[in-house]
RNA sequence: GCCCGGGUGGUGUAGUGGCCCAUCAUACGACCCUGUCACGGUCGUGACGCGGGUUCAAAUCCCGCCUCGGGCGCCA
């Protein structure tokens, strides 16, 4: 739109074309404000009954809420005014009306469920509320990216439609494919280590991954998106200190950049980044610590995957983030490599917010040998995997990485009580529309 | 997958067998109001998820269905 104005840019003494949705419209008698917002703010119409023309009058305060308009007038300095300026109409043009009955009321005056948000999501982010978290998001990807290349990692893209899943094909999405079954990618996992086995050496990917899990729960989705890395020469270890950088550095940036959404969240005032160096704690560490909180009816031993209660005590009693490291080899993937000393013992690592697993990774079994009896202990053909496994043949560097949910990155960082607040068109058992 | 709890005007809610031709807020409509900033005031419109059952009487109890949310498992 040409010689359009933004809300925050109008300067007393400018006569200016804002353009946005009406906020509200307050009719106090002789006199009347429309309030009208874009994506920068607000800003107030003022329209003076006795002195201004019946017409522009009748226009601008007969506007449906939300209806889109374009207003052109003088801006004014005004002590008055909620932003201190406000515009004296010459024009109002209503571009776009809209239905008196909203589905949701995006001033946030009465509050709509998560469900009603999420059916008339464009409304919904009309909310100051919704439309930071988005804006945050976008901040979390673009610094996660920076965090990256200063990692010296390349970022790539694999196939989403696939012919066979990471540890077989319980939790997939079938399709068809040109009349082949196929499946939607549950985990980039096997393509990137692929990757950094080439001469990219170190990579990372954002993008979506999909399971077919019936899990309902604040904390699944069935579409996510996955922050990805993978570097060859890494061990674990290494691994790790990639990832605390990108998440420390996405908090940092959300700290430096997002003022104002987080002001909009109401969280300005206790956001902090995350104390570093995260406390590394082995597997066998975290549940001796788990049992010794007391909040679990049944003691661990070692060979217990953690229950969510053991995760929740854990997280209260580190208080910040932390890895979990030197899993039990049986609970993890058969493609991440054991101790060479205890082969008892898995590189799996997992990166822990006190209120949910955030990350998973490890070193990756780089020995052809190995990992095709890995595939058969699991019960996987390795035939199946083959455009995976040959390539072990030629020339597979050690390398580690690891995956953390895009979602819960954002979700724990906002303190959302809901991982869909952090998708703008979930994906869960039950939601395919929008 | 197993288990639990909800569904009341557009939106969010109150309501545990008769006090309910259903409460409150907001939205919407009409009128009043010249500095609001969740503007205020008066009046008004608008709802018990669907189907069946129990009962003299059902928003309320029972059954089925639909739908939403949560816990666990599993995971990111």
């Amino acid at each position: 739109m040409e010689n359009r104005t933004y809300t925050a840019d109008a300067e007393p003494g400018e006569t200016v074309t804002v353009a946005g949705w009406v906020h509200e419209v307050r009719d106090l008698g002789g006199i009347a404000f429309l309030i009208l917002r874009d994506t920068t703010g607000r800003i107030q119409v003022k329209f003076e009954k006795d002195e201004m023309d019946d017409e522009l009058v009748e226009t601008g305060l007969g506007v449906a809420r939300e209806s889109v308009v374009s207003v052109t007038g003088d801006v004014e300095e005004e002590p008055r005014a909620p932003t201190g300026v406000e515009i004296t109409p010459e024009t109002v043009d209503v571009i776009a009306p809209a239905d008196t009955e909203l589905p949701l009321d995006p001033s946030g005056k009465v509050d709509a469920e998560l469900s009603t948000r999420l059916d008339n999501r464009t409304l919904d982010l009309r909310g100051e509320e919704s439309k930071a978290i988005f804006e945050i998001r976008g901040e979390t990807l673009r610094a996660a990216r920076d965090a990256f290349r200063e990692a010296d990692a390349t970022e790539i893209n694999t196939p989403k439609i696939v012919a066979t899943g990471t540890e077989g094909g319980t939790e997939l999405f079938p399709i068809t494919y040109f009349g082949r079954e196929a499946f939607m990618n549950q985990s980039p996992q096997l393509f990137k280590q692929l990757v950094a086995g080439s001469g990219l050496e170190r990579v990372f990917e954002i993008g979506p991954i999909f399971r077919a899990e019936e899990h309902n729960t604040p904390r699944h989705l069935n579409e996510a998106t996955s922050i990805d890395f993978e570097g060859a020469f890494c061990d674990a270890s290494e691994a790790m200190d990639v990832c605390e950088q990108v998440v420390a550095s996405v908090y940092e940036s959300v700290a430096e950049n997002c003022e104002s959404q987080l002001e909009a969240l109401d969280l300005a005032a206790e956001f902090e980044p995350p104390e570093r160096p995260f406390p590394r704690i082995s597997y066998e560490e975290a549940i001796e610590r788990i049992n010794a909180t007391g909040e679990l009816d049944e003691q661990l031993v070692w060979g217990d995957d953690l229950p969510t209660e053991g995760e929740k005590a854990l997280g209260a009693d580190v208080g910040g983030h932390y890895f979990i490291t030197d899993w039990p080899s049986e609970i993890k993937p058969f493609y991440i490599k054991d101790h060479d000393d205890d082969p008892e013992l898995s590189t799996g690592f997992d990166l822990m917010h006190p209120r949910m697993e955030l990350v998973s990774g490890g070193q990756r079994e780089h020995r052809y040998e190995q990992l095709i009896e890995g595939f058969q202990q699991q019960g996987l053909d390795p035939e199946a995997f083959e455009y995976y496994t040959s390539m072990f043949k030629y020339g597979m560097p050690p390398h580690a990485g690891w995956a953390i949910g895009g979602e819960r990155l954002v979700m724990t960082m906002l303190e959302l009580s809901n991982i869909r607040e952090a998708v703008l068109f979930p994906r869960d058992r039950q939601r395919l529309s929008p």
